[in-house]
Parts: structure tokens; sequence; C-alpha cells
DNA sequence: CTGTTAGCGCCTTCAT
DNA sequence: ATGAAGGCGCTAACAG
């Protein structure tokens, strides 16, 4: 495939018969230009198939309309959902978005490597939804690049955030058990280094079931994918009754744990999840769980950083999004 | 927030005493800098935080080390699996992706601008997998850029592709269902105008079927998600005892009709899927499928791009990989 | 080894 | 309404 070289303003101009200037002007539509300069111009870019090279457009505006957006791991439907919602916002405001994940646990230098990526390719903000990274970690780059961070609140000054508060939903789901008539019932904590935001939920429900005079049974598991093996122990003769996991694919494995017992285990015991959107969403599963609405903290997370980029309104701003209860078939009265 | 001025080479010139040829040089670790003057720059440079500007640097090298990614939707894990390990790859090979995707379906048209996008933004090269964008559609855009198509074959001149073989996922996938001993099969077929690749899968299923003597019932369906509904009316006696989907996705929805039936119905119906993996490959869900090398089909694209970026090879490759039936508990021999 | 110089493609005054 | 000219930040010859 011999490539030719990409056409320039320049090549239209002679293309077009005109300076370069009137080229810039009639492609922008802005200052004046005569219809007819300006036909022969768009003519000539057509069929050059022009596509201004943004590059140098950035380097002269210091702009270039695209955001940044750096994930943990878009195979998880969670971090997915989200970048969706800010793909759908920014077109909508005529931002591009450009994002990047990680393969596998996004370790900290990997997340600042992307960031470092995205501010060398001038993006004009940055959304950041690496859970694990830490807020001084980025903090220094606040003073280059405006950053806006999703799924989590952020105190960092001149940082925005939104999330959906985990307490919230921690206590929901537990209401949801306790007034099923549980009152014995296991909570999966995941170490809060992997994620706080799962302590966070782990520890609201706790929170609900002992306000409620019921009895919380803990149990530790490093991760969220490891629920299972935690919890596989406590099945048999503890009189624990449900178990509430941190994510909807702990509620998967733990499920299987019980349905490996055999017999009626998975009428008696029930299950709960986190999360509610994605696969597992599906009513064949019917998992009880709590949706957080993803595409919306995306679109708020993309609305707070270019309402920021424009002017419209400043930083520190923190925006609570409300998640609800789905009741599933896998949560029932205890037998 | 007050943000300071950008630094540039200029700045650090300035703060170390020296020529910005002499921080390019530096900074690029390329040409000879004396041992003492190099520590200086790069003591200005981190005291300034300083950033290349990968913006500037393009114009002048005219390459960006980048690689554009244009994903259907990335909610569907399949896309998000595609995505992380181009990833993992690019990183490897020290490029940085950039992908898009879009929220919802793929229209042509968002495709297009996303690929306008990109190359405006002076990527290296293209990874497309948008499954519905025709080839002719992007084919222009092959003089300005090496495309590289991932999850389905081209024929187009001066493309790459790699794929995982549907046909011969139908095939084994059949085979395996003929092998528990189904007679009389269900095959969803899905309009070819939303999804060549799950139009071949069926095909190839009705293939293996008829091809052994025993009976393909074709139901037709206009996506993969509205299987349930064209599948619901075909239970009950027309002598059917599995039924084969395109999706996993598709196949929980159909499991969940087959549910809703009541009594012993989830035993005497076989359910098939198609992509195996994702949360859906939970042991819980227990789903016979037929697994798709994703991460692999991602880590491909990317090699055959960057080969062919470094001259190491050329265009016009197809890869075929290939996937393996995961049996699950969701086919069993017919009752 | 080092500094000077000339652009890369584009936008934007500034004259005309 | 239009063209000429300067410069965004950087790299890559080219001199010294």
């Amino acid at each position: 495939m011999v490539r030719s070289r990409t056409p320039t303003i320049v090549d239209i101009a002679v293309e077009a018969g005109v300076s370069k200037s009137a080229v810039s002007r009639a492609l922008l539509g802005q200052g004046d230009v005569s219809a007819e300069k300006r036909a022969r111009i768009e003519d000539a870019a057509a069929r050059l198939g022009y596509v201004a090279n943004a590059m140098a457009r950035s380097l002269v505006r210091s702009q270039t309309r695209t955001i940044g957006v750096v994930l943990r791991d878009v195979k998880k439907p969670y971090y997915a959902f989200l970048q969706a919602g800010m793909q759908a916002q920014a077109e909508k405001r005529d931002y591009r978005i450009v994002a990047t994940t990680n393969a596998g646990e996004f370790e900290v230098e990997d997340a600042l490597r992307e960031i470092k990526n995205l501010i060398s390719l001038q993006v004009d903000g940055l959304v950041i939804a690496p859970a694990r990274l830490p807020t001084d970690q980025f903090a220094p780059f606040l003073e280059r690049t405006p950053i806006v961070v999703a799924g989590r609140w952020e105190e960092a000054p001149g940082l925005s955030s939104v999330a959906c508060d985990d307490a919230d939903g921690g206590h929901a789901l537990a209401d949801h058990l306790l007034g099923l008539g549980h009152r014995r019932i296991a909570v999966v904590q995941v170490d809060e280094n992997y994620s706080l935001r799962y302590k966070t939920r782990g520890a609201a429900m706790i929170d609900s079931i002992t306000a409620a005079g019921a009895e919380a049974v803990v149990v530790e598991s490093p991760t969220d994918l490891e629920s299972a093996a935690a919890v596989a122990s406590l099945l048999g003769d503890s009189g624990v009754t449900a178990v509430m996991c941190p994510t909807d694919a702990a509620a998967l494995d733990v499920l299987d744990v019980i349905r490996l017992r055999g017999g009626d285990a998975l009428e008696r015991y029930s299950v709960t999840g986190y999360d509610g959107y994605g696969p597992l969403a599906s009513p064949y599963i019917g998992l009880t769980t709590f949706k957080t609405p993803q595409e919306e903290i995306g679109r708020t997370a993309i609305d707070l950083l270019i309402d920021q980029l424009e002017g419209r309104s400043g930083h520190d701003r923190f925006v609570a999004l409300r998640g609800e209860v789905v009741p599933g078939r896998t949560a029932r009265p205890p037998l």
C-alpha cells in the first residue's frame, strides 16, 4: 500500500488557488470568506480527503477538545459502563474521549504512566476512575489539567468528583435482608487496600445489621473474587442464613459454592451482590443486588469536567448519585 | 486553582542554563550530552514537572507511537476483553492505545466520526472492531493509516485482520450437542445485517446438524437480544430438545424463558451460548458455550499493526485463531 | 560535545 | 474579503 502524503491546508490552498489562510478560515467557518471561494475550498478538501491535524491545531490553540479517561479495568462491566456513559455525554457536548485501561490489575505506576500519556497528548482534562490510585499520587497533575474523579469522593482541593454512595447501598441492601427476616447474616469484607469502596459497602451492611439487633458474621477476603473461598467454611452449622457480597461477581462465586453443597442449599441461603448492571443483571440469574447508576456517573463526570473547562462552574464539586435495591430471587425469607 | 503555564523545553533550558537542543537531546537520551549537563537538565525537568508535548513532537516526527482503537460497544464484554488484550500488548511494545466506543448501538456515521477523530489525533495506526461497519466505508482511510480489523476477516487489499473462525465454533458446538444425543435442535439465526458473525455461527450449526442427519429448526431473530422472544413459541410440543443461541447473553435470556415455564423445563431443554468469557463464564451459571480467545485476538491485532508500522511485515495478513467448546451444565443428553 | 537554525501544520493578528 | 507573516513546542540537521 503506497501511502500518499497526508494533505494539509497548503495542498488545499494550491488545489483551490487561494491562500492557506483562506482555507483555514473557510474550514473553520469563522471569519469572512466569499461563498465562491468557500465552495472551491470545501470541494478541494473533500477531493483530497483532508482531515485536520489535531496536533498542529492544538499547538497553536493549546486545546484539543479531547478528554482523557483512565479506567482501572474495562473487563469489569463497572468500568465499561462508566466509559459508555462518558462517551455518550462527551459526544453530546462535542468533545472526544480517549480512554485507556489496564490489562488485569491496575497498579499505581501503570495508572500514572497512562495519566502522563494522556497529558502528553494534550487532553483538555482528565477523568480518573481507578479505584486504587491514591489521590496524592495524581494531585501534582492538577496544576496542569483539570481532573474529575469518577466513582469515589475526593477531598483534595481542586478536584471534583461524582460517585454513588456506597454506604447508602450497603444499608439499603442489609435492610432488605433484615426485612425478609434474616437475623444472622454473613458479610464479606474486602481488604480496604484492594478497594475502599467495597470496604465501605461492607461496613455499612454490618452497621445496619447490628443496629437492627441482628448478628453480622464478618468474613474477611483479600479481594471480591476470593469471597467464595472465604465463605465456604462458614456454611453448614454456623446458623447463617444469608451472605452479603461486595460485588455481583463475588455473589455468583458464592452461589456456586452453595450450589456445590447440593441438596436444598440454594434454597436455604440467601445471597446478595452489588452493582446490578451488565450481563449479570439477567433475570435468569435473578440476583438480589444494589444497582449503581454507572452510566449516569459517567455522564456526570463529563459534565463536571466540561463545565469546569468552559468556566461554567468551578472545581471542588461533589455529586452524589443514588442507586437502588434490585430485589431478585437469590434473597428470600429464611426457611 | 491557578494553573501555571505548562513548562516547555525552553523553560528547562533557561532553568538549567543550556540551549533547548541540549534539553531535547538529554531528555530523549540520544546524541551526546555531558553527564554534568544531563544531570542539571534532568533535575530541572523534574523540578518543573515537565511532560513532553506529544503534539509538538508528533508534528516534527510525524509519528506518535499511538494506536487508535474503535470499538462497537465496550458494554459488551466481547469488546472490553478485546480492548484489554490490545492494551496489554501495546504496552509491551511501547505504544499507547487510545480507545473510543459508542454508547449503545454503533451506527456507521458514529464509527466514521471516531475514525476521523483518531486520524486527526495522528495515531500511527488503527484497529477497528465494529462488527457492523462495512469495509468500503473505511477503506478510503487506508491510504492515510494502516488499519487492522479485529474480529472478522477482511478481503480488502491493504488490510490485515485477525478473527476466530465462527464457522468452526458453530460446528464444534453443534457436534457437541449431537454427541449428547440431540436430534431436533433449534438454532437462533440473527439477521446478517445486525451481525454477519452471528449469522455465520448459526449457519455452521445448521450445517453440522443437517449433515449428521438430525433436524435443525431455524428460528429467526433480528438481534441476539431478541432470541428469547423468538424461541418462546417453539417450546412445548415442537419436539425440540436443545436451543443454540448466537451469544451467551442470548442463551441466558432463553434460559429464563424456559425457567418461566416452570416444572422440569430447565432439565428438559439444553441451551448453548457463544463467547465464553466475562461474568457469564461463571461456573454458577455453567453455560455450555464456545469460548473465543478475545484477549489473544486483541494482542494479535496489535502485533499485526505494529509489525506493519515497523516494516517487519506487510499488510494483507489474515490470522485465524481457534476457540474451544466449554462443556457446561446447560447442555445434557435429552431426557 | 554544544548551540543555531529551519521547519512540522495550523491559526491568528496585521496589513492590504 | 484576502494574503503575508509569525509562532505554538519540539526535533533534526548543520555548524562550530
